[in-house]
RNA sequence: CGGGGCGUGGCGCAGCUUGGUAGCGCGCAUCGUUCGGGACGAUGAGGUCGGAGGUUCAAAUCCUCUCGCCCCGACCA
């Protein structure tokens, strides 16, 4: 395939998944490089996309009480130097402004990595009274993060994020926030991304620099590695106390408030790529797919045309609006190129369904239906399809689920022994769930040595008592693991 | 930071060993013929060969320095 004549072709996904990702999200007019190392330009296509899970989380966000609202870009060095475990964490990863107005400043000021340390400092004059509380904020914004290695979405230096940040009273409210966070996450992966996700907990090594604890969701790709798809952090009172915000309690005692924060990023636009992709480019699930339908008109003559065009223009005034008053987005593609060129054009973007209508078809009152995933034909009467095509859409949209969820079983392993646990990492990949005792020696060491990480600690894992994959002291769960991006 | 590779129209490359004033495919533009799985022909536009310096009558080509990118390693929430 290497020796392919056309322009638009992709790197076998089967030969090597790297090339064919990135491939994929050039070729497919999601992103490009950008003049700087690591940044990327989002296109409109892979724009679309990002709009589309960005709005629905943005409804989830809201529908659960948070308040959208804006911070500075800029924190200054002595804010983001007051939570000792935080800086320890972020330092390397910090791009900072150190010389403005032509002139030297005289307190460098750091481009967002992320907005904890700003947010505690904002909000400390507004916590006065339990009356305060909860304090719920959203923030959509971009940080950066100086990373040695970037992949387009996967990890850039700048990166397109929404991050929540709440304050409450007690420990225990703001755990059920986080809890709300990460579901929030939970609904915009499976439900629009199409893709199963495991939550959990993360170890102490992998949590956020300066959380007591982190939650996340994780996911599998189609080459079988992990991705983590979404954090959600208890702060506890570390940032609270480093800023010196405090309330009045009911009891008439003064208190540090119990913070959390919780991010999805434009990462999520990379994960749909590599959870549903296949050979012939992307595969987009329809609800965040910019273009659900793509009408390829087939002519010869220009009487033809005019019928073809007419036809096409029935179905989309009738397609406005279905029963359930959801609009169907079609685009008829009227370019001067090959219906040979189209086809390949909008499977390469993903698009769920293709319309053909050409003169065999009027002539038979139908047009020509064919899915992405399995290139599938049917022959839809013109009349029928406003009403056939959003079920069609949803079930589409189910498949591409349950296909991800199967994929994710048949690659999901038990085992009980390093020796099995070494074999697995290096022959199948996938996830492994295996006992382990705990201690951040052993997770160091299975690192170290497969290059295997403990994804996540996960919810659903039952209790069940069992040696330690690594030096066989008691494990009470089994983990997740699973070599990641 | 260590090892290796690469910078030539928008993209992918040849040319460099053996200096002689830049070429191919795709894409792009115009016109015509086409059109149910990546059409074809004709004509045309587009490049100070990453940058600087040097050698030479003459440098994409040889020499020196420099910048950038990719891969491997190291490093990583």
């Amino acid at each position: 395939m290497s020796a392919s004549p056309y322009v638009t072709s992709i790197t076998r996904q089967s030969d090597d998944f790297p090339g064919w990702y990135t491939d994929v999200v050039l070729k497919a007019e999601l992103a490009d490089y950008s003049p700087v190392r690591g940044c990327m330009i989002i296109r409109p296509y892979g724009y679309a996309i990002w709009e589309s899970m960005r709005d629905e989380l943005d409804r989830l966000i809201k529908a659960t009480g948070h308040k959208n609202m804006y911070f500075p870009l800029f924190v200054p060095r002595s804010l983001l130097l007051k939570e000792a475990e935080h800086v320890e964490g972020f330092d390397p990863q910090v791009a900072w402004v150190t010389r403005a107005g032509g002139r030297d400043l005289d307190e460098p000021l750091a481009i967002r990595p992320t907005s904890e340390a700003l947010i505690a400092e904002g909000v400390k004059d507004w916590i006065q009274s339990y009356r305060d509380l909860p304090l719920l904020m959203n923030l959509w914004n971009n940080v950066v993060r100086w990373e040695l290695r970037t992949r387009l979405f996967l990890r850039t230096t700048e990166f397109l994020w929404q991050e929540a940040h709440t304050f409450h009273a007690s420990e225990e409210e703001a755990a059920a926030e986080v809890a709300t966070g990460l579901e929030c996450y939970r609904v915009v992966a499976e439900e629009w991304l199409a893709i199963p996700v495991i939550s959990g907990r993360k170890t102490e090594h992998e949590k956020f620099p300066g959380a007591v604890y982190t939650r996340a969701i994780e996911a599998m790709m189609r080459d079988t590695k992990a991705l983590q798809a979404g954090t959600s952090h208890m702060l506890g009172q570390n940032f609270s106390k480093a800023a010196g915000i405090e309330f009045l309690d009911r009891d008439n005692v003064r208190r540090a408030p119990f913070g959390t924060s919780w991010g999805f990023s434009t990462r999520m636009v990379g994960a749909t790529v590599m959870a549903h992709g296949d050979e012939f480019g992307l595969v987009l699930p329809p609800r965040v797919a910019p273009i659900q339908v793509a009408v390829v008109p087939i002519f010869r003559s220009e009487e033809d045309r005019v019928r073809v065009a007419e036809a096409i223009d029935r179905v989309l005034a009738a397609l406005g609006e279905d029963a359930a008053g959801r609009a169907v987005r079609v685009e008829v593609d009227w370019r001067d190129a090959s219906p040979g060129f189209k086809f390949n054009h909008w499977e390469l973007r993903g698009v769920p369904f293709r319309l053909e209508i050409g003169p065999r078809d009027l002539a038979a009152g139908q047009a020509v239906l064919v899915k992405r995933t399995d290139r599938s034909r049917e022959a839809v009467p013109l009349e029928a399809l406003p009403h056939t095509l959003p079920g069609r859409l949803d079930a589409y949209q189910r498949e591409l689920f349950e296909r991800a969820l199967a994929f994710r079983d048949a690659n999901t392993r038990r085992v009980d022994t390093y020796e099995a646990f070494r074999t697995v990492v290096e022959e199948q990949g996938g996830f492994i769930l295996a006992p382990w005792c705990g201690d951040g020696g052993c997770e160091r060491r299975v690192a170290e040595e497969t290059g295997a990480t403990i994804r996540i600690i996960p919810d659903d894992s039952p209790d069940e008592a069992a040696a330690c994959i690594v030096d066989g002291r008691p494990s009470e769960r089994r983990v997740l693991f699973a070599r990641a991006y």
